[in-house]
DNA sequence: GGGGCTATGTATCTTTTGCTACGGAATCCT
DNA sequence: AGGATTCCGTAGCAAAAGATACATAGCCCC
């Protein structure tokens, strides 16, 4: 079964007892999603674990006023940990789920995940450390919400997801839903940016210029945190 | 021993097998905390799992600025998932604790309560189920920083906050706090309330007079969470 | 009952955001 | 090439939030 051989590919998955091989290979389901799909809804119960193949997931929140924000991302060898959450304690699922690329998902039925979770202490590991990740990186996130202004939550943005070559390669329009906020104050933010020499925006993407001068927009001099 | 007879009278701990109870015996610690007293710092090394036995605890961020916000509360019988969190992920503490209300904690040492999340079911369950309500917390309080104006949260705050007898006994500055920002914004939201009559101020207290128009307050009309 | 302290009620000014609108540039498709 | 689409830059206005300042009211304790 091919969804059993890329899932063993990840480590937590790898060293698993034949037991909970063989429970596993019964109720593994394969889910492909093409860029853009909507993967999980607000409020849908869910019905597994979700494990991340290849592509991308994105968690985002959707206010009613329209308003996005991205929580978080779901790289390949991660785990859904909303989803494990809502397994664990029979909620539905609080966010959205989109699939930023074409990606492919494991689906560990619940019951099965359950199980698993039982017997195997590979599986205890990865779900608590799964979770833990995933309590820092809301408690990074929602301190730096609290704590900052949107220029500086966009430096940090464009610090922390740039690619190796410095440049971030997405519209303003998604900048602005990542944090929250409209393309306009993207826009304006960047505009600023830009004539300081800290950044070049070309059409889709931003290119840092001054790696140390952006690092100060975000954490002026000297940083306290100290009363 | 004092201390472990108190601690069992919280569910989980009063199924332990015999050898868990050796097990937490051995090196469960009492502390006590005065109002107002800081138990946890920023960056501090995590020696175990914190769980309150009375009292109240307070997690709150604080911000290079100088501004506080409040993530959220401990009270008796559960345990600061945070400390657990570094517990398993070597980390450091991420966030301040204070004790709101003079409070007793049971402090079960690292080494003692990886021992027992590898035995005790209980103690599993226990762990995953905090963590998950943690993110659960998170999850919400984040989608609320982003989807509403103070106006909204205070509303909102005081609303969930509030004792049965609809007071919430608070100073304005303490509101405040919580929801990240400044007493004067919360006093200009507070006597606008006032002036709508959903609300009366008193000193260090707010009394709810109008439920209905507070709710309406936090979500006008009908919420359509639907695009 | 009065001093000292803390909490509250306002007022003003500035900065930051949110919203609306429009023109121009880059890209895609045929 | 040419038209449609998507994306970016900018401007201007209104609402919200932050900062500073000061007067007043309630409370505790002596």
């Amino acid at each position: 079964m091919r969804t059993l051989d890329e899932l063993e590919r990840f480590e937590p998955f790898h060293s698993l007892s034949e037991e909970g091989r063989r429970l596993l290979v019964k109720g593994l389901v394969r889910k492909e999603c093409s860029r853009g799909e909507v993967t999980l809804y607000k409020g849908q119960p869910v019905s597994g674990a979700y494990v991340v193949l290849a592509g991308r997931l994105r968690v985002f929140s959707l206010a009613p006023n329209g308003t996005e924000a991205t929580l978080y991302f779901i790289e390949p060898g991660e785990t859904c940990v909303l989803a494990l959450n809502c397994l664990f304690n029979d909620l539905l699922y609080p966010a959205w789920v989109q699939a930023e690329i074409g990606s492919t998902i494991a689906l560990i039925p619940g019951a099965v995940y359950r199980k698993l979770f039982e017997r195997e202490t590979t599986i205890q590991n990865l779900t608590v450390h799964t979770l833990s990740t995933l309590v820092f990186r809301l408690m990074s996130e929602l301190e730096l919400v609290h704590s900052s202004h949107h220029r500086q939550r966009l430096a940090n943005f464009i610090l922390m997801q740039s690619a190796s070559d410095g440049v971030l390669r997405m519209t303003q329009q998604q900048l602005a839903q990542h944090l929250g906020t409209t393309r306009e104050v993207v826009a304006r933010l960047l505009s600023e940016f830009s004539a300081n020499g800290l950044v070049r925006t070309q059409r889709g993407a931003v290119a840092i210029k001054d790696l140390f001068g952006l690092r100060r927009v975000v954490a002026p001099e000297g940083d306290g945190s100290k009363e």
